[in-house]
DNA sequence: CTGAAAGCGCTTACAG
DNA sequence: CTGAAAGCGCTTACAG
């Protein structure tokens, strides 16, 4: 059986192609000092027995593990498996893993329990999706620990080479100006928390829409909710009963749109025809739905393999030419729950 | 910063409490040979200082790591989430670490994949959800090199001690029943590949049923399609233009259960009024459709915790009683998709 | 550009 | 029940 059969060591390696061990340890860390005939040699021998350094024993000595974490509250189990697969596309073939560190922001301990994971297992660093790329003493803490990180934020709130952004204003105004053009001018917007920077951002693009295109921005038709299918509904139950209700509804995402689906639904309103719905996030209940709904898409895969790049990538102190932010824009998903006004 | 403060190690504990490293590592391994007043005078040393073992030494001197690696290739992000939390819920606290693992069983390369991804992090255990667990050549690779498995299966492939088994066949059972009860006589039953267990057993379950009310089984009434929304959208079309269709239909999971509703919307038919549904999973999406779907649910994140229990617990060869196996039942959840018949 | 020695923080036979 | 020594497979100063 394979775990019989002793495992080739660097020891092998350096024995097998007349070199020491400490020639063979820098080919393989790609160090330059190492002549280029010695490197060829070296290479050879590591290719011909499949040679692989054994993460353990390099984790022991550099005080490093080769362990990627992704730590999240997101709730969406789509969001956070597209984006595992972003960030394992980018890591595979690679001798990085990675660690699910799911967390709970309400907890009182969450910073501590993460801290204590990051050192114990002395993470290489950590990807962090909102709303814990928003958690500034967190990541404080974090990098305190000498632990790497990757934020991906609406908002900038860090270097170049730990941000990943999305621009989630550009994302919002996609959607109210698909609104606008279809002719709709009583317009409403259920926000998510305020708590979150996104809802802040996908308000702010729907904001500047309704100026562009000359609508007067009435403040009773924004209202905010909790980014969840009940609460969402419960907006739109308000909505539907003013007496100049809305003929369009933009929701900050899309378990807030099926709240207002099922607000219309109780209410006998359809839709398209009598009311049009935009949510935001594209999940899968997006295109089951009936009307399918329209909504606004952030290539979260993409993200991820951003987010792993930024990561592992070398940082050089003595970078050159300073890097630019990596971002993201969202685009609109035009289906059937968009219509002209009644 | 805490990475410049020296980590407490051994032999810290071993001087403070003044006795060997040895001695603290048997007290750490919880070895039974060591005196009750020896352990209670380095435990304290232990507790006071907040020592933890540094994992990476552990995987160095005992060659293999904490880590425990979640295999599977389902294709629902709710399901892997789930279970994620749950393997979470009993890894939290120990020093094990969950690493993912998505695997695409149509690629050729996969077990070789799989093996090397154990092999070269020296994985301490692998769990392993349907349809990964279903394959044997993969296990046996994976037991050959030393990494223990739990597989979550709806049929018994393995040992008590490498098995969570589910009962998929008396969910289905509970679904037929309960449209049986309803007064339903033409019942139709669109299952999953023929390549899934599950599906097997969950046709099973559906035929004890008819066999249980005496009603006669139409095979034409039975039909295969892929676990997706469109084959099930497609199916359910067929279904619906028969010249005699049946009045409820049991989809093998929800996806094709949206399916069929969507081909029942396009032909006008009214889910209850004129058709039945009942689904399998109890997706996130069954309960934001309109009507809420019936469905089954299975104990997803119990699974999860009852995988992980069983391939971290000590498995003594010299084991008195032999284990039982531990298995989840389905449980119907009734919602509005159900009625009696037209 | 290359090597001998020491060290990372644990565990494992082997003695006693 | 307890300890001294060696080893797991790497990397890191330090020389040369």
């Amino acid at each position: 059986m394979s775990r019989s059969k002793r495992k080739i060591t660097i020891n092998d390696i350096a024995r097998l192609s007349g070199v020491s061990k400490k020639t063979v340890s820098r080919v393989i860390n790609d160090s330059p000092k190492v002549r280029e005939r010695t490197r060829e040699k070296v290479m050879a021998v590591i290719e011909e027995h499949g040679y692989t350094p054994d993460p353990q024993a390099r984790a022991l000595a550099l005080r490093r593990s080769s362990l990627i974490a992704m730590v999240y509250d997101n709730p969406s189990p789509q969001y956070v498996v597209t984006m595992l697969r972003g960030i394992l596309d980018v890591l595979e073939g690679t001798s990085f893993q990675l660690v699910m560190k799911p967390v709970d922001r309400r907890s009182d301990s969450y910073r501590q329990d993460v801290l204590r994971f990051v050192e114990q297992q002395r993470i290489f660093g950590a990807i962090m999706p909102p709303s814990v790329s928003e958690d500034q003493e967190l990541i404080d803490m974090v990098a305190g620990a000498g632990c790497r990180h990757v934020r991906i934020a609406s908002v900038v709130l860090d270097t170049p080479e730990n941000t990943v952004k999305t621009h989630d204003s550009d994302g919002a105004a996609q959607a109210a100006r698909h609104l606008a053009e279809l002719g709709h001018r009583r317009i409403a917007h259920i926000r998510g928390p305020k708590m979150f920077r996104s809802s802040h951002e996908r308000l702010r693009g729907f904001k500047e829409v309704l100026v562009e295109y000359g609508i007067k921005l009435d403040s009773k038709l924004i209202l905010e909710a909790g980014y969840t299918f009940d609460t969402g509904a419960q907006r739109a139950t308000e909505l539907l009963r003013m007496k100049n209700p809305p003929t369009a509804i933009f929701t900050g995402n899309d378990e807030m749109a099926l709240g207002v689906y099922n607000a219309a639904q109780k209410a006998g309103i359809r839709i398209p025809d009598d009311l049009s719905v935009v949510g935001f996030d594209d999940t899968p209940i997006a295109s089951r739905i009936w009307p399918n709904l329209s909504t606004v898409r952030l290539p979260i895969r993409e993200m991820g393999k951003a987010a792993a790049e930024l990561l592992i990538r070398d940082r050089q102190p003595a970078r050159s030419s300073p890097l630019p932010y990596v971002s993201f824009s969202p685009s609109l998903v035009v289906r059937k729950s968009t219509a002209p006004p009644p």
